[in-house]
DNA sequence: AACAAAAATTGATGTATATCATGTTTTTTA
DNA sequence: TAAAAAACATGATATACATCAATTTTTGTT
């Protein structure tokens, strides 16, 4: 039997969006004198939950986290590379504020475009809004796969399947610097920072990662798979 | 201090979709030559996560509940009352699978599209797209909501916003039969069926609720919400 | 280089909640 | 209407993790 569908909390966007492919140019140049580029320290709040959404925005270099908050308690949704965007879900009439934050993980750069002209654009241009419209859909897809992770696989597999996103996704290496903190890891899993320790101990002493400082490598990729999968 | 966001868990949606109403009188005729209408029985599968999907649903009469399952776990995502959309991230180019499954919670009733017409009419029609656009987002933001309390509210909290929902929602009443069995419930707010029965039991206890078999009343609508809110 | 601040680590303790076991009540079915 | 099955209920037990506290290491700053 075949596999139906392996859930992964890894929620670095893979969908590469070929949206701005179809825009005649008129409309490149409409946002053209729309839009500004800033550039972002680690850190640094690209947008704010709850506060008005002026603009989208377009991750031009480095990486960015999205997370809702509530009160003290806070949730990473996805993560943001190079060539995303953030701020699609305040395209809705009914929502003209951020519902979600966003914030750099390393020195970035971002491409903001007015979200009255990107609207316009969105409603007179049936091929721009079939493509965010499957972007949309793809992304929720992968919410959904991390929604089911978080709540369903334990720590072991947790972690498992950040360091896989990690490698896959965003180093593309099986060996790489690691540039988040155990904290950031914590976060990215829903753990704890201890539990993180604790758990990248295991790992090492069971042969399926190796540690230096910064430096991190993967060295049993098919039984990390395979805890990813048990959960 | 304003209060930013208050997250729930619930998540029948709440949106109302127009998209229907901006068709051309051609449309309309193309997607009726493209429609079929199906009844559903309580806990039968209106659509099965990996399977192709042929089709966009319309619940048009009773109530429907949306998860994804891996292995023998499962989680679900969303609940969908009349007039709401099945299967819309199946729109899509690259995937054309459902994503998750759908069963009916009571007798219900649905009207099947083509998934063809409807995805030559998004096309087509950039108005229409538009306000798929925005249902999509409405939904993911819900489904953020949901994401946040089932990670971050314990066993309280999370039945608080299940009981909240299903009354301001669904039965649109303070006092209601419930139709859920315990086991229902326990699958909406993630966590064990016995919990579920315990947290009742001190519900009640506690003045917040009445239950009378399956005559179901909240008493305390106050201090639900705040148990809902604190978590 | 010296210091402060932040991050990483380790062990001990506490707790929310799942799981198991068993019994009772309600619903369904034959 | 009796039998079977499902739902409901409750107490006992187990456990995965969070939290707390204390120490060491790394990083950043003057």
């Amino acid at each position: 039997m075949e596999k139906n569908n392996v859930q992964s909390s890894c929620t670095v966007a893979d969908y590469k969006c070929k949206c701005f492919d179809v825009l005649k140019p008129s409309e490149i140049e409409l946002i053209k004198n729309n839009e500004v580029y800033v550039t972002y320290k680690r850190g640094e709040t690209i947008c704010k939950q709850g506060t008005f959404a002026s603009h989208i925005v377009i991750m031009e270099e480095g990486l960015a986290k999205v997370s809702i908050e509530d009160c003290n308690k806070s949730l990473i949704l996805k993560i943001i590379p190079e060539g995303n965007m953030i701020g699609l879900t305040a395209l809705s009439q009914t929502n003209n504020t951020f519902q979600y934050s966003a914030s750099a993980y390393v020195d970035s750069k971002a491409r903001l475009i007015d979200i009255k002209i990107f609207k316009k654009i969105v409603k007179q241009n049936s091929d721009f809004s079939f493509e965010l419209l499957n972007l949309l859909a793809s992304n929720s897809v992968q919410i959904y796969g991390r929604f089911f992770c978080l709540t369903n696989k334990q720590s072991y597999g947790k972690l498992a399947d950040i360091i896989l996103c990690l490698s896959n996704r965003v180093y593309k290496k099986r060996e790489f610097e690691l540039l988040l903190s155990r904290k950031d890891l914590a976060e990215l899993s829903d753990m704890s920072t201890e539990n993180v320790i604790r758990m990248l101990k295991k790992f090492k002493e069971d042969g399926l990662i190796e540690m230096k400082g910064k430096q991190f490598k993967i060295i049993d990729y098919k039984n990390l798979v395979k805890i990813s999968e048990i959960g």
